[in-house]
DNA sequence: ATGCGGACCTGTTAGC
DNA sequence: TGCTAACAGGTCCGCA
């Protein structure tokens, strides 16, 4: 479930608990995720101050005094705060719990996510320090896509789905993407001219921004007592939606795997 | 350097 | 209804 816009809401939830807290506990309930939970990390995190919540892509920075709590949802991860009262649930991995009598809860079906301890500057860490541009911050321009792009084969989808040219793109929202910018999904993305990167650029952004929006308001809750996951309430236009009617043009919505990846498009609006 | 396939996991749903 | 297979919103690694 997490894209860029529901970390990004995880992030604004968490942030006014976790902020100025000092870390009192760590419960370690499932080591292994992505990468397995340090032995030890509850000592290194105990008594360290929250400095910062941040976000760099997908990943949750929580700002220690010394080092930074690294925390990736994968695909089925969640984030919210209870307290110490309320019982883990199936796949509640991990805990912080604060000075404030409130827990972050890590929650994971899948364990794709990640909890990760690192000294010093967490965006030099090694899964953070070759990331691309954030796709909200002026530098994600038609320039540097079509830089990044020229002379490269692969899908289109599959390179603005590359964390290393752009972060926070996921399957869903490259699809809607490219159909906003009516570009192929399976077009090869050096043949892509900066003109339809700029158009591209505009697309992503105000989709994401949208979606932020969206996930603001259907996880209101999500940091709460009811924790819920819930979908974005946005409407797709095409994820999901094969077979269907194109809202442009009326055209069948058509499904093709791609890089391994389910994408969506509308074969006559799409080029 | 680039691009592809496989790997990590569990839960849900589609299909027989 | 029950079993099995395919699939799910992510990302990294290793190999050709």
């Amino acid at each position: 479930m997490p894209e860029l816009p529901e970390v990004e809401t995880t992030r604004k939830g968490i942030e006014p608990y976790c902020l100025g807290q000092v870390i009192r506990d760590a419960v370690v309930r499932k080591r292994q995720l992505r990468l397995p939970i340090t032995r030890g990390i509850q000592d290194k995190l105990k008594g360290q101050c929250i400095q910062k919540v941040s976000r760099r892509g997908k990943y949750l920075l929580l700002h220690l005094e010394r080092g930074a709590l690294l925390i990736h949802l994968g695909m089925s991860g969640s984030l919210r705060i209870t307290t110490p009262a309320v019982a883990p649930a199936k796949h509640d991995h991990f805990d912080l719990v604060l000075a404030n009598r409130k827990v972050l809860r890590y929650h994971d079906p899948r364990r794709f996510g990640l909890v990760l301890y690192t000294l010093g500057d967490p965006l030099e860490h090694r899964l953070l320090c070759h990331l691309g541009c954030e796709p909200l911050t002026a530098d994600f321009s038609a320039d540097h896509l079509y830089r990044a792009s020229r002379s490269r084969k692969l899908a289109v989808k599959n390179f603005i789905m590359d964390s290393k040219v752009v972060v926070g793109v996921g399957n869903i929202y490259a699809s809607e993407a490219l159909f906003a910018a009516g570009i192929h999904p399976a077009r090869p993305a050096g043949d892509i001219s900066k003109a339809r990167y700029a158009t591209l650029v505009k697309v992503i952004r105000k989709i994401l921004r949208q979606a932020i929006r969206c996930g603001g308001t259907t996880l209101r809750d999500f940091v709460n007592e009811d924790g819920k996951p819930g979908y974005f309430a946005q409407r797709l236009a095409v994820y999901h939606r094969q077979s269907q009617a194109c809202t442009k043009c009326g055209t069948l919505i058509c499904k093709q795997v791609i890089g391994q990846r389910a994408s969506f498009y509308c074969p006559r609006c799409q080029s």
